[in-house]
DNA sequence: TAGATTGTTAATCGATTAACAATC
DNA sequence: TAGATTGTTAATCGATTAACAATC
């Protein structure tokens, strides 16, 4: 990036191409409706619709999408192959992605051979566990690699992308590894603060954590004793 | 605070129990790290100490703990055992969550045999699918059951969390029964907006838009032609 | 008492919502 | 032209950070 005229002072607001971190994050979305709109035969769609479908405020939707540009047509609304284009453009949904996953228990097998990945261009690309009882066992059409093949997967098949599905206990060990071999990019299911170089971008789903947000609303709503409940 | 005076005209923060959401999704982080520390036999710990361990600043961190009360002693720290006790007060970890989950594909299935939901307190008592082949099909010491009994195994078991992991388009009918079946809180794996009652709580977690978002930032990185690129 | 560290207030930052001028 | 709807600016809201008085 800045090919030769170096931004002047401080960049107002650096480049031009920054989407906030949350308008990124409901692109996909937009993506998806919009794939089902098209699909059932419609051209145009206006920010009030597309935002209904969506599940968003339309005033969001218009904010998020003027991040991209201007691809709207005033009192007509959007064309609606045009916008799949321009997000499928922005997210990069247009190439295809490899993927590599550590830790192949419950829930990385479970990833392996989730569907969700491939229709959305993501191709699993390897698989590899530290239980040697695990490694060479079949998963879809990958075999399960040992541990030791981790940084020779990743020189072989260049991931984009690295999913650690290992104990939390592993995690940072892993991470450790798969920065170091090149990775830029990790999801990471296991349950602990993972610490990495910044220009490592980092995204931790915490399935247990989740539930217990839920828990947390469900014990408010019948309001334990001992939380609440204390008004006369 | 405020016992029997009770709020004038509109309460300004409502109740006084009232955690942020977001102050709600990172106390099971402080509350795993606790735990380690306490194993460790560690009896009293500062915020500096324990932000840094959870992966948060300490200024976020006390004013988290600060909407549970005063636990910690100036000059000193927080008690750690004490502290854990009342992050689990106030997540409701005390108990156990009964959680259903519908759908048995890979996902569900690895969902229903995942240890992490065990340790935390939550047990999955049942699992159902709609594929007549899954049906019977034996996950653990659970029986996938047939759709058609999901209100059934609600009205028997209860749950106090419900956990969609079907493909998108059924989402929103499991959703219906699932919310007509008395289920408040629900965690769903579906792409898909899911419309339900205010007083309903829904997560989503889409695993696709997590690998999607890391995307993103990998075609940002290596700076893709399209994308950005442009500048004279 | 001197040093450490909390709990809280005020300042900052960022994201969402509301409103409307531009324009099809 | 009259009606519809975008793109954007300004207002609001909420969350994070900084700073420090209270107090162990």
């Amino acid at each position: 990036m800045s090919p030769e005229n170096t931004p002047r002072l401080r960049e107002p607001r650096r480049r031009r191409d920054v989407l906030p971190e949350t308008t990124v994050a409901r692109l996909p979305g937009y993506h998806s409706v919009l794939s089902a709109m098209a699909a059932s035969g419609l051209a145009t769609v206006s920010s009030e619709a597309l935002a209904q479908a969506s599940g968003v405020s339309s005033a969001m939707l218009r904010k998020d999408l003027s991040y991209l540009g201007s691809y709207g047509t005033r009192g007509v609304g959007y064309d609606v192959e045009y916008l799949i284009y321009q997000i499928a453009r922005a997210l990069g949904l247009a190439q295809d992605w490899p993927v590599v996953i550590v830790g192949a228990g419950n829930l990385g097998h479970a990833l392996a051979k989730y569907g969700g990945f491939a229709s959305r261009g993501f191709s699993v690309v390897g698989l590899v566990d530290a239980d040697p009882d695990t490694v060479g066992e079949r998963v879809g059409d990958l075999e399960v690699q040992p541990m030791a093949e981790l940084e020779a997967l990743i020189e072989r098949t260049r991931p984009a992308i690295a999913v650690i599905a290992t104990p939390a206990e592993a995690a940072q060990a892993v991470a450790d590894r798969l920065v170091a071999a090149g990775v830029r990019n990790i999801l990471s299911f296991a349950a602990a603060p993972l610490s990495v170089p910044a220009d490592v971008e980092v995204r931790t789903v915490d399935l247990a954590t989740e539930l217990q947000i839920l828990a947390f609303h469900e014990q408010r709503r019948t309001g334990r004793a001992d939380m609440t409940e204390a008004s006369a």
